[in-house]
DNA sequence: TTGAAAGCGTTACCAC
DNA sequence: GTGGTAACGCTTTCAA
């Protein structure tokens, strides 16, 4: 059984409560009993149960962070600066892969609720998830973190996805393409869908026709990028530029690209989104939208404290992005 | 207010430890009342109080896992196979980035005894850590991950380092190559220390003889890589084949010799150690001793749930590495 | 099968 | 400045 605070007031022959109140730095207390209690403390080693205290004062100082999976290096940039930020302000964070799954997100919901956490940290939303917002399902304060739900106008972090992708559109019209494909990522999230709205922007705003067969649903992963390129390659009229969703989906096109034979950027020029450190490592290094994943996270961990401690709510905060040119494009004529 | 088990109680007409029975599926409870009690939780939309119901059965259901850092790809391969195994047992996980900082550290340290988990992860051990064991600092059961503790025989997951490290050397040695140069990690770390011994090993096995100047000290990180592979560069008996304490330092010590002027695997060949997703996406693919990372991370959690329900400690365990051949390194004569 | 009561380890309010 | 007491929301033992 371990040491309780009653074991401490006893060898410092005070009340509990006095104990309590020199535990917790208050202040009416005198040098000679604090002085007392905190060598009794020392003496027996004592750590303060923090359930009985949270259940007295309603407070866990815990957050939760869902995330679809920490080994995708874009959620665990987020995951890193969420930490650290919630750590600084005295918080801990559960940490909560889904795999975006419906019933694992619904589980943990469930479970963190049953632990009380103060905040947690959506960064799995799907477009329709009005539906758990709405139904209450979230009960304790939460801030959507780089993926919108439609309808929802507040407590969310992202990049600005239609910026994102218009600056990489635009970079590629710039040096040249007319023939850009996209490789955008599930249509079910906001990042999917308003990436794709601005690579057709952009190719509007600078007259290029936009081309239903240029565009194919991924996955946000390698696998989807190495499918999706592979039917772009069945084409009769070949882009030479492509837009992807993400680094990752970069990652499998160009493999696909390499496996006929292709070459990276001479044949097709190719942007990503993210920056995974990845990027910077491939061959040819990647061009791509930087989200500044550790300022993401430790964004949304102040913006839910706010939520939380001071009962503020942001309306929905775009990051803007920034084009990190590698070499993974050329110049066309 | 939150409702609570009285709120249903009195909803449903019992006493609350009747709906506490029902909650908890106790079988004594009559059909008729079981039904009554859960369709009054249900209206009343009831989740039960974590805290309290933790503070009573002294069961938390939580782990923590202390690591490094959770956006080095190594750690985040743990993490994502302990937090699926955990969560599978119905345990949750904090994360802890503790940047090899001694002072978070032993803050987390603290901060979880108060939380009351049940058990904890270090991934994060120096060698001369055996004080904190010693001393107590951790009052719960404890796995050590990847990285062991001088003088404790029990309790620990990780690769066999000096086979991997002895595998990797071989393997060049096999390749012709005589002139080998060991890029180490940090030396406070058992891990590192494990690779050094099993890269001398080797080369001992073999009748080579280790030259002083051919081993560096990096810090499991690029830049680490570069700076040491900088200063082997600068020997005036180049070795041809480099074997790094892990994949980062290898990235590193490519990006040095780039910028000399040579070439991988035509001028030095590399051999990694973890093999992180980067590893593959490499030009040229790295060769590396691979590391089953979210196999690891699933059995620190099963061997610690071992140890907190049934207080069976393991033995130190030791994973077999495994060489992944890519491409490089080259043949010599 | 159900109710009553005690208690988990704190904190906070009210006395003194 | 300190002690006493009640209460946080639940589980569990004992009775009925």
């Amino acid at each position: 059984m371990r040491t309780t605070i009653k074991d401490v007031a006893k060898a410092a022959g005070v009340h509990p409560s006095t104990v309590s109140r020199v535990i917790n730095g208050k202040t009416c207390i005198s040098e000679e009993t604090a002085k007392r209690v905190n060598s009794a403390i020392e003496k027996l080693d004592y750590t303060p149960n923090g359930l009985a205290r949270s259940l007295k004062t309603k407070k866990v100082q815990t957050l939760a962070m869902l995330i679809p999976d920490i080994a995708n290096p874009f959620f665990a940039g987020l995951a890193r600066g969420a930490e650290e930020t919630a750590n600084r302000h005295g918080y801990s964070v559960i940490l909560c892969n889904t795999d975006d799954c419906r019933e694992k997100e619904s589980n943990y919901l469930r479970l963190l609720a049953e632990k009380c956490v103060e905040g947690v940290i959506l960064a799995t939303a799907k477009i329709r998830d009005k539906s758990i917002v709405e139904l209450g399902r979230i009960e304790c304060p939460y801030i959507l973190l780089s993926r919108n739900i439609k309808g929802v106008q507040e407590n969310s972090i992202s990049i600005d996805d239609i910026a994102g992708s218009y600056l990489a559109t635009e970079y590629l019209i710039g040096l040249g393409h007319q023939k850009i494909a996209h490789i955008a990522g599930p249509h079910n999230t906001t990042a999917a869908l308003d990436r794709i709205k601005g690579y057709k922007k952009a190719l509007q705003h600078y007259g290029i026709p936009f081309q239903k067969d240029y565009i194919g649903e991924g996955d946000f992963r390698n696998k989807g990028g190495y499918r999706v390129m592979r039917s772009i390659l069945e084409l009769d009229n070949l882009p030479t530029a492509i837009v992807t969703a993400n680094d990752l989906l970069a990652v499998g096109a160009i493999e696909a690209i390499r496996e006929k034979g292709y070459d990276v950027p001479l044949d097709f020029s190719i942007v990503g989104f993210d920056d995974i450190e990845l990027a910077s490592y491939l061959t040819p290094p990647l061009t791509t939208i930087r989200q500044p994943m550790a300022e993401m996270g430790h964004l949304a961990v102040v913006k839910l404290l706010e939520r939380i401690e001071k009962h503020i709510s942001p309306a929905n905060i775009l990051i803007k992005p920034e084009l990190v040119e590698r070499n993974s494009c050329r110049e066309i004529n």
